[in-house]
DNA sequence: GCTTGACTTAGAGTGCACTCGAATCCCTAC
DNA sequence: GTAGGGATTCGAGTGCACTCTAAGTCAAGC
């Protein structure tokens, strides 16, 4: 079993990884094959490395799937941090577009969450009365 | 064609209750399949004619498939309405618990919003600069 | 009377994001 | 050296919520 030493010099395992963010093998090896992420290392046997910096990554990643953004996008997004400096603009845009759907979805989430409230409210005043529905 | 009075006289027909409730015919029938909607009436050839209280109810549903109530929960709920009173009180627990998760989605949303406000940041304050992800 | 178009049904197909299975490989401990 | 446990790959399966197709029925307008 490597020590936490070796695990410093050699990189994080996909299980560390999995552990760490909370997420599956299965899945963490799917975001690779979906692009979400770059080439992570292999060593010597074929396995994979993982860097703190991949971990970082991961982890934003998770926020951004949180929030809702679907694969394809987060997948332009790591293309375009792959690619590098040059197109700051367009990743700008990107996160600002999706930010501007995440703030949409959360309006209309406060508003039914009201809807809800009213509900609740209906069955607590009147939880014997005949019409509420 | 039915004229608005016929209409009001009939019920609604399901592309009417499509257009009203921004659902498409088929979701509508899939609703109804599913257990979502009760009974809805039907004519001398077969056709559904939405009374104003189905339409209602629709709206209802769509309001909670919104805030990411699962179909299955929602149809408990529907049977639990068609049961009619004596159980309100599970009818209201149904409601808390999926307030519950809906606040929970909000402070998550809220959260990870600001992450992504941070990486913005970054974007806007530092364009050229070389190391933002 | 016949076309047009909206309606009906059962059931198949789609898209998304995982999630799992099976076969195989390889390091470690006994 | 061999059993165990975890890794690898490709590809199939799952769950959810629609979404659509195909075959057929029916009412209204020309």
């Amino acid at each position: 079993m490597a020590t936490l030493e070796t695990k410093r010099a050699t990189g994080l395992t996909i299980s560390d990884v999995a552990q760490e963010t909370g997420l599956t093998s299965h899945t963490l090896r799917y975001y690779e094959r979906a692009g979400l992420l770059a080439g992570v290392e292999r060593n010597g046997s074929g396995h994979r490395r993982y860097t703190s910096e991949d971990v970082e990554w991961v982890i934003l990643v998770t926020r951004l799937r949180a929030t809702g953004m679907p694969i394809r996008l987060i997948r332009r997004y790591a293309e375009l941090v792959r690619d590098g400096e040059g197109n700051e603009a367009e990743r700008l845009a990107l996160l600002e577009a999706h930010r501007a759907e995440v703030v949409a979805r959360l309006d209309q989430l406060h508003r039914n969450l009201e809807l809800i409230d009213y509900k609740i409210g209906l069955y607590r005043e009147r939880a014997c009365d005949v019409g509420a529905r």
